[in-house]
This record gives C-alpha cells, sequence and structure tokens, in this order.
RNA sequence: GUGGACGUAGCUCAGUUGGUUAGAGUCCCAGAUUGUGAUUCUGGUUGUCGGGGGUUCGAGUCCCCUCGUCCACCCCA
C-alpha cells in the first residue's frame, strides 16, 4: 500500500493546534487595530523578478531557495518567499504609495526551498506590518512598540530586543569597504563560510557563528561608527522613544539583514528557547526600496514575525488559548429523540448565541455517549430519552466533577428541565 | 546544500550476540461492577517493524539505496 505523504516541508495543521494558530491571529488583528493598521491580502505568486529586484540577486533566498517555474505562457513566477515586495508592488500597482501615508498588515504562508527543521519549513508563515510615507523615527518606535505589545498578548516571555542601524546608502557602503579591508588582512584566518561571504556580502560576516571569526571582528570597525550623521540622530531618537515607552533593548552591533533593502534601522526579537531558530520577529527599515521598484522615493519600516516559532514558543511556555471545548454535550437515546435532538440543538443556538453545544449524531447507549461527553471536555451532558421527549424537557447532568471529587464522594448535580426553562439555565455557561 | 542521530500499533515505547505466529502501556470497542460519566475487572480490534534491494537456512535486528523526522551548520521569520 503506497500511501501519500505531504511534501517536504509543507505541514499540516490539526487540532488542538488550529486553536493556538486562531488565538494567535485573532490577538494580532486585535493589536494591529488597536493602532490603525489595515490588512492587505496579498497573492502568493508573484513575477520572479520582483524578488530578484527587491531581496537582492545575490542572495540565498534568490539564488537558492525560491519555488520558481514557468507557467504556460513561459513567463517566470514564483512563490512569494516573504511578504514585502508583494506589499510594496501592490502599494504601488492601486498607488497607495502615492503621496500617502500607509499603515498596512498581513499574514499568510511563505515559501522558501530550505532543509526542515524545528522551526523552519518550506511553506511557513508571516504575520507582517508596513509603514510608508514616514520617514521619522517616531514610527520605528510604534512598529517596535506594537510587536512588543502583540507579543506580550500573546502570553510571551523572556524575548529580547536587539537593535542596530546600517545607516544609509553612502554610509554603509563605505563602512562595507572598509570591512573588506579590514577582514581582507584575516582572510587566511576567517572560516570558510566567512570567506565566501568576504567578496558576496562581507556585511553577513559580522553575524558568522564560528568563534575564530568573532574573534578577529573584535577589533573590526563598526557600523556604529561609520554612521552619518543624519542616521545617527534617527538611531538616537529611536533609542530615546523606545526608553520613553519603557521598552528595554539591547544594541548589537553585528546584528544585520540577510534581505539587501534595509537600511538605518534594523531589530529582532530573539529568544533562546528555541534553538537555532531563535529570531521570532525581525524587520527595519528600507527607505530604498519603493524607489527601486520603480516607485518615487517612499520611506518605509516594516517586520515579520514568524508564526510557526511564536506557536512553538507559546507551546513552550504554555500560553494558553481560549478555551474551545463545547459548552454542552446532548445525548440522544433512540430514534425519536435523536431526531427532536438536532431540533433542540439548532433552537438552542438560535437562543444562546455564542453556545457550543454538541449533538451526539452517533447514537450509542448513555454509558458510551456520557464517556465521549466528558472527553469533549463539556462542562454539561444533556440528556434526552423517550421519557424526557414525552414531558418535553431534558436532564441535565454536569460534567467536569474533578473539583468535587477532590471534596469527596458527591453526587454530581443532576437536574430535569423543560426545554423552555433550559436557555436560561445554560447561558451561565457561557460566561462561567 | 553539508555533517550527525533516529524511523516498531492512533500515541509513548520494549524487542537480548540474527532464531517459531512481533510485545507492553495508553487510546478505542464490547461486557461485568457502579449511581447513567470517574475508578476497578474481563475480553477484543489495530502493525506489509518507513519503503526498496541485498547477505543468510532464517532479517525488526547486518549491508546498500531511498523517503521522512530531529539536531547542528548554512539560511532566516
Amino acid at each position: 500500500m503506497n500511501r501519500f505523504q505531504s511534501v517536504r516541508g509543507f505541514n499540516d495543521i490539526l487540532p488542538p493546534d488550529t486553536a493556538l494558530w486562531q488565538h494567535l491571529h485573532a490577538v494580532a488583528a486585535r493589536t494591529f487595530a488597536a493602532y490603525g493598521y489595515g490588512e492587505i491580502r496579498l497573492p502568493l505568486l508573484e513575477q520572479t523578478a520582483l524578488f530578484a529586484r527587491s531581496i537582492g540577486e545575490v542572495t540565498d533566498i534568490v539564488e537558492k531557495e525560491m519555488f520558481s517555474f514557468q507557467d504556460r505562457e513561459g513567463d517566470s513566477l514564483s512563490l512569494r518567499p516573504e511578504g514585502t515586495a508583494s506589499c510594496v508592488r501592490a502599494g504601488l500597482e492601486h498607488g497607495l504609495l502615492h503621496n500617502q501615508q500607509q499603515r498596512l498588515w498581513y499574514a499568510g504562508p511563505m515559501f522558501r526551498h530550505e532543509r526542515p527543521q524545528a522551526g523552519r519549513y518550506r511553506q511557513f508563515h508571516q504575520l507582517g506590518a508596513e509603514v510608508f510615507g514616514i520617514g521619522g523615527p517616531e514610527v520605528d518606535v510604534e512598529l517596535i512598540a506594537l510587536s512588543a505589545r502583540l507579543m506580550r498578548d500573546l502570553g510571551l516571555r523572556g524575548l529580547t530586543l536587539e537593535l542596530n542601524s546600517l545607516g544609509s546608502a553612502e554610509a554603509r557602503a563605505e563602512y562595507r569597504a572598509a570591512l573588506v579591508a579590514f577582514l581582507e588582512r584575516h582572510e587566511s584566518a576567517l572560516d570558510a563560510d566567512s570567506r565566501r561571504r568576504l567578496h558576496s556580502n562581507p556585511l553577513r560576516v559580522l553575524d558568522s557563528k564560528s568563534p575564530q571569526t568573532q574573534e578577529i571582528l573584535r577589533d573590526a570597525p563598526t557600523m556604529m561608527d561609520a554612521l552619518d550623521a543624519e542616521s545617527r540622530a534617527h538611531f538616537e531618537a529611536l533609542r530615546q522613544g523606545l526608553s520613553d515607552l519603557g521598552i528595554a533593548y539591547a544594541i548589537n552591533p553585528r546584528l544585520v539583514r540577510g534581505l539587501d533593502y534595509y537600511g538605518r534601522t534594523v531589530f529582532e526579537w530573539t529568544t533562546d528557547a528555541l534553538g537555532a531558530q531563535g529570531t521570532v520577529c525581525a524587520g527595519g527599515r528600507y527607505d530604498g526600496l519603493v524607489q527601486q521598484l520603480g516607485g518615487t522615493p517612499t520611506p518605509a519600516v516594516g517586520w515579520a514575525a514568524g508564526v510557526e516559532r511564536l506557536i512553538l514558543l507559546m507551546k513552550a511556555q504554555q500560553a494558553t488559548a481560549p478555551d474551545a471545548a463545547p459548552h454542552a454535550y446532548l445525548c440522544a437515546l433512540g430514534e425519536a429523540p435523536q431526531r427532536e435532538a438536532l431540533r433542540l440543538g439548532e433552537r438552542l443556538r438560535d437562543a444562546l448565541p455564542g453556545l457550543r453545544l454538541l449533538v451526539n449524531a452517533g447514537g450509542g447507549k448513555l454509558a458510551a455517549q456520557l464517556k465521549r461527553a466528558d472527553r469533549s471536555g463539556a462542562r454539561v451532558a444533556l440528556i434526552l430519552g423517550d421519557a424526557e421527549l414525552e414531558a418535553a424537557s431534558v436532564q441535565v447532568k454536569s460534567l467536569r466533577a474533578g473539583a468535587e471529587e477532590a471534596n469527596g464522594p458527591s453526587a454530581s448535580a443532576q437536574q430535569r428541565l423543560t426545554w423552555a426553562e433550559l436557555p436560561a439555565q445554560l447561558s451561565g455557561l457561557l460566561h462561567a
């Protein structure tokens, strides 16, 4: 028997995990709304050239990680590896960026052909925010504050905010030259990966994990020292703004980005609870990208968070999602009661919006039904047999007797109610 | 892409130096007890031992290939 398997790195998300995902999205939507951000929904497929132009031709993402293919017309298309490029493209295409300020957020799957690992998948999900048309450091502060609130409201703890500035394009070019000159003097002592990056993407040498390379970097020039006056002022204002809001941060002069479009502010929320995939949310300023994609110069900042990693952290820290178990479980004994149970169920749902009612559809003995009711997490079982049907009533039996049992053998509460009395009794469950 | 560990019932795992018909717990189902759900007892279902090939009289166990998971590198959210 040759059963199908899901494609490597493309995962199913099942209950009860989906409850965590729903909770995360609900909290995110609420948080973005609290800051006046509008949701933008973008396609999964774009022209390959869009990503090559925005992310950078020589980045690993574009060189070897995109799912690219030719469609029937021979156009080269790619599944999006990130959201910012599409967001800018859509903004330009619909005039959203024309002399305007925009606060946008998005959520959805992204695709990168990497070797899967915990917290790293080929289809993964990001939650992102982008602000266009505001160049001042206050927006950087706002975006970081938003991300901080989001993670706090998800119940996450122990995250570190790292901060750096990559300066203006000119300052960065000068710094890059200085860094390359420095590293070339120590080239023979660098690890192989760093030697390879020395000429393709020298800034990435800064976050090399090789201890030997980090040793050499101790004496390397830093971007901080090379900052242009304007970027320096921007960075100072950002630091001040974060302090004003009581948001703690650590300056990490080695913090760089893998995507080419970033400049000035860059930041990352990291954790040590997730092994090698410790970055949970990252972003920065990318004032040059809109122009690079054919628009007029437009300042922009944004960040993206890895949903799988947030979920992993929520689980590790036992963050809880709101209880989604049914409030009540309706057991029906026999044919006529079973038909009536479906009708009664509809009436109860009409009467009590928000009620989570599971009607047993499988039939079976009462003992078995009660067992299922118990397992479902419901707080009460409603029992409908022929006798009850006759009297237009049900027996209401409370489950979840764990607390009672601790206090000794108490007969669990059971009472008989008419259908008319039910809604009033059950409404208490909605607010318990 | 590189290196390493690991794949045995739905889940967690045991399976001795290769040796009959592959096991436990849990879950699920049925029955008994019970107060109609917990508990207890009895019985039952479930596996091409990830897949393919090889060595052998004989492979879950050894070898090769392959797929998958995990860890680190790499990359990044």
